[in-house]
DNA sequence: CCAGACGTTGTT
DNA sequence: GTCTGG
DNA sequence: CCAGACGTTGTT
DNA sequence: GTCTGG
């Protein structure tokens, strides 16, 4: 399962139509391409929450908003299945509703996935029984307001945003990294040599595989990526209850290739799209299960 | 009727 | 798939 | 050090 | 290619 939807009349790989968020407008509305899609395939996105950019001038600074409590967050997701010409495997993809940001979280951006925070809107947006859209969907697409789960939020480390880098700790608040004890300490023991130093300035993330050049990116984006820009980024985590350290079973690799399982038992080999993708995504960070009917 | 469009966020 | 414009 | 940016209009 | 911000 990748993030990055491909509706499922498409012939061939197009990535233009390969979305990564539904505006909330434009499923109430009705019409256009998620006509065929929203009263059918709907889904959960399970995540520890989600990554936004503050735009500060000409500053960009990563911010992650989670739940105050710490459970895992539930995004509204709408997803399809397609084999595309000349494929025998089947695609199976997903894009995160969006809608408005609701005022505590306006500061930082003017939109917001779909949280469904309770087990009834979780209830109402996996039931897709009747096939067709409702006012009481219209409903739980609006504006977070769930004054029982409150959301909380803080800047992280830039280096979320490098290509090619994962780690868990960028959903750590940024304090307690690049100012706290942590880089104090690694600053003090590099003080004798400076190949020491060096190493321990940097061991704030495990570098996966070798980052690519920006001109290799830059041809790989050009080519291949989907939409150029993604608001939400989520970090992905193993489905569960209990609230815990982000687990990571699996980084992303720039030649990874993972299993995605789904709910009827079945499992996909997430070969094709290589590592750009799912590094914007974040999607493979961890295995996601895809909660709703189909 | 048929061809063509259908999307999102924002340079992560 | 489904709607719209020509 | 090195990844990433690298522009211009704007006001009409 | 070259500068700069982190």
């Amino acid at each position: 399962m990748k993030w990055g939807l491909v509706p499922h009349w498409s012939k061939h790989e197009d990535n233009t139509l390969r979305t990564i968020n539904a505006r909330s407008e434009n499923l109430v509305k009705g019409g256009g391409m998620w006509g065929s899609i929203k009263g059918r395939k709907r889904c959960a996105v399970p995540c520890e929450g989600y990554y936004e950019w503050l735009k500060k001038g000409k500053e960009k600074l990563p911010h992650f908003t989670k739940r105050q409590d710490g459970k895992l967050m539930l995004l509204a997701g709408l997803y399809d299945c397609v084999t595309l010409e000349g494929q025998t495997k089947p695609l199976w993809t997903f894009t995160i509703v969006t809608t408005d940001a609701n005022e505590e979280s306006r500061w930082l951006h003017d939109r917001q996935p779909v949280i469904l925070s309770t087990d009834m809107s979780l209830q109402v947006w996996l039931d897709t029984t009747s096939k067709i859209w409702t006012s009481e969907l219209s409903k739980l697409v609006e504006p977070y307001s769930d004054m029982n789960s409150p959301l909380t939020c803080y800047q992280v480390s830039k280096e979320v945003g490098k290509i090619g880098v994962e780690s868990a700790t960028f959903i750590q608040p940024v304090s307690q990294r690049e100012d706290g004890i942590q880089a104090m300490f690694a600053k003090q023991q590099g003080k004798g040599s400076p190949s020491k130093r060096k190493r321990s300035l940097s061991p704030k993330f495990v570098e996966i595989s070798p980052r690519p050049s920006p001109s290799k990116v830059r041809k790989y984006k050009e080519h291949i990526s989907p939409p150029s820009a993604s608001t939400n980024v989520i970090d992905f985590c193993e489905g569960g209850d209990e609230p815990r350290k982000p687990k990571v079973e699996k980084l992303n690799t720039w030649e990874d290739d993972s299993e995605t399982e789904y709910v009827d038992g079945s499992s996909q080999s997430d070969s094709e799209i290589p590592n750009h993708e799912s590094r914007k995504g974040k999607a493979k960070l961890g295995h996601m299960k895809v909660s709703g009917n189909g």
